[in-house]
DNA sequence: AAGTACGAAATCGTATACGATCACTATCGC
DNA sequence: GCGATAGTGATCGTATACGATTTCGTACTT
């Protein structure tokens, strides 16, 4: 619902897409200013659906519009990360939980050779691909989430976490190998039908112990608890 | 976030506003074609605000918009509405289990004359206002929700449910009787500081209970079960 | 020298205009 | 009589144009 590409030829479209991919990609860094003039030019476009390309992403938290002033693209600061995560936490554990019982083995082990992949990536230290994997992996898990809705929540979160790519928040010393295996854990359960609570209270973890781990970091509390 | 009324003046804003009103209203029911120019006139402005205020209004769920056609008030199917109350199940029982610490005595005594209150428009049958004060008892619970996000997913599942008021959707006998008593039970949960496990499970059920008697109706299974 | 007021440039917000696309209807052919 | 098709009207999609607002630089004042 989000992201679907939708080949739709408008040139609002066409102008959300280039834009969104530019951000997600990092080519636009947050604070970037996004004037719409200038984009309409690049994209050989009239500044009507720029302008209507960039509202939406600014619906989606990507862009920061201020009146009469201009866009920007969205930073995060802390208390937005912690937002984004918790909320995150609580999509992607109802979405895995949802998911699980129409997850079947070829799925599973489709996941677990990208986990195993992802485990090489740390052995050879290549973040890039981790992070890919790492997509890769949950995407498995949620291609079957039955509400499109939940799974619209997911991907909304992630897109809000991608501008946020080689920066400061994602380097959490150790914190990746554990991911790793909590990826491990979440296969077993899924794999061995557990219950749909234990299922979503361990998809919620993965996602709440990497909040934790960037909070440790900077000492300011925890949110582990829910 | 999303309806925080925002008098920035802009014409946009402002038929973002009137639009979203009549649709949430009733005035405008669904399956009502929405025409830019027709409502550009009617609010006395050009055409270019109305199209991104319906936009705005589509990326929220409340408008249905076909390239070329036009716009018309969403409806509602029974698919949609299921994933819709899946979706608000989990959103608020997070922010339920969220906002629950720092819920007050006085906000419980509050929302506990806000469900008494239902309790009598039960026997003088007055759904209007039942209405009305359920959304009182429930802002009571949220407006203390420490995740704008959260807050802002569950204001939007509620706007996307307010088109259905006096539809089918609504009337399932028996049901607000046990919503009440759902209520008191949710009080009690937060008043004794009851774990946020129990909390928010609480709160998901009651909202799934409502689901479920409307699958129960129509016979088409339930989902209680998460 | 620092602060303030003024003015110009940049950018957004909206109106208007026109071209493109779709639905609908009436007509034509079978 | 029924289906296909061309024509017409309605509506959207985008471009262009202009007015409104903000920002930033500069000159002036204290």
């Amino acid at each position: 619902m989000t992201d679907v590409a939708a080949p739709t030829g408008s040139k609002s479209e066409q102008a959300y897409a280039a834009v969104k991919a530019r951000i997600i990609d990092g080519d636009y860094s947050p604070g970037y200013r996004l004037v719409l003039s200038k984009i309409a030019e690049d994209l050989g476009v009239s500044v009507v659906p720029v302008r209507e390309a960039i509202r939406r992403l600014e619906a989606e938290g990507l862009v920061k519009f201020e009146r009469n002033v201009g866009a920007t693209v969205a930073g995060i600061d802390p208390t937005e990360y912690l937002y984004t995560m918790q909320t995150l936490s609580i999509v992607e554990g109802a979405a895995t939980a949802l998911s699980a019982p129409l997850i079947g083995a070829a799925d599973i082990a489709r996941a677990r050779a990208v986990n195993e992949e992802m485990r090489e990536c740390l052995e050879h230290f290549d973040p890039v691909r981790f992070t890919r994997l790492n997509q890769d992996f949950h995407s498995v898990l949620f291609e079957h989430c039955p509400n499109p809705h939940i799974l619209d929540l997911v991907h909304r979160g992630w897109n809000r976490l991608a501008s946020l790519r080689s920066s400061t928040f994602r380097f959490v010393p150790g914190r990746a190998h554990d991911s790793v295996d909590e990826h491990e854990g979440l296969l077993r359960l899924i794999e061995t039908a557990a219950a749909a609570d234990e299922i979503e209270k361990a998809a919620r973890r993965h996602r709440s112990a990497t909040l934790d781990a960037y909070l440790a970091q900077t000492n300011t509390g925890s949110l582990s608890a829910h």
